[in-house]
DNA sequence: CCCATAGTTCGGAACTTCGGAACTAACGGA
DNA sequence: TCCGTTAGTTCCGAAGTTCCGAACTATGGG
């Protein structure tokens, strides 16, 4: 299979970004690849809440965020590892995915 | 006229607001209406940079915005003014849209 | 070599966005 | 009051995007 592409960090675009976490259920995923220390399977992330993701779907959502730059595939054998770019991304637009993480977060937690 | 619909703070969701600035055209029209005083009318934002932006998508834009929470706008005399409602939803999302306009701007002038 | 598992591609239905033409609202002058 | 002008909105068809099931491809194990 031919290396996935990978857009490099200096042409990593906001309006990309954005759109690809404007959607609550790539936000999701984007969210517990941050979190589960940056490595995951496809599939290990297909049941969001209660709601199952269809193959297809869960493909073309990794692949937004692969294409906005939020994220780094590559396949170990029969899966696919997800890695986050947070780092990289963070030093090109400094505090952007925390806010939005962070925005996120505070909707679904209406907190006391 | 009746008077145009305004989401409730605590009824602004992230995805509306990330989805209405994942667009460059409508993120221009927020940071000039954020940047200038929080007042403008319509008509003076519609050449963005070299491009004349019609006034049917000018119009959907700026719903778009409203909509989303980002602007409130009203009415005076035949033209509207826009007001940033910046202030309010950095209390509820603290530190999200001051770091959207910075990507932006990042990217536009990739200083030095 | 065949099977199972993991992910991608294809294609059509449903939805969204764009923009021109026609419409509505508010004001000013005669 | 009526007409003209300016400012925005609505309508609607064309073009583009998203969703998801079915068929396909890639990898490893027996």
């Amino acid at each position: 299979m031919r290396p996935l592409f990978h857009p490099a960090i200096e042409d990593v675009q906001p309006e990309a970004i954005l759109h690809a976490l404007s959607d609550p259920c790539r936000a999701t995923i984007f969210a517990r690849i941050t979190r589960a220390g940056c490595v995951e399977a496809c599939s290990a992330v297909s049941a969001l809440g209660d709601r199952v993701i269809p193959k297809s779907s869960l493909s073309s959502h990794i692949k937004v965020l692969r294409e906005a730059g939020l994220i780094r595939c590559e396949r170990h054998g029969v899966e696919m590892r997800n890695h986050s770019r947070c780092a990289e991304v963070d030093a090109r637009f400094p505090g952007l995915l925390a806010a939005i993480l962070n925005a996120y977060a505070a909707r679904s937690a209406p907190g006391a």
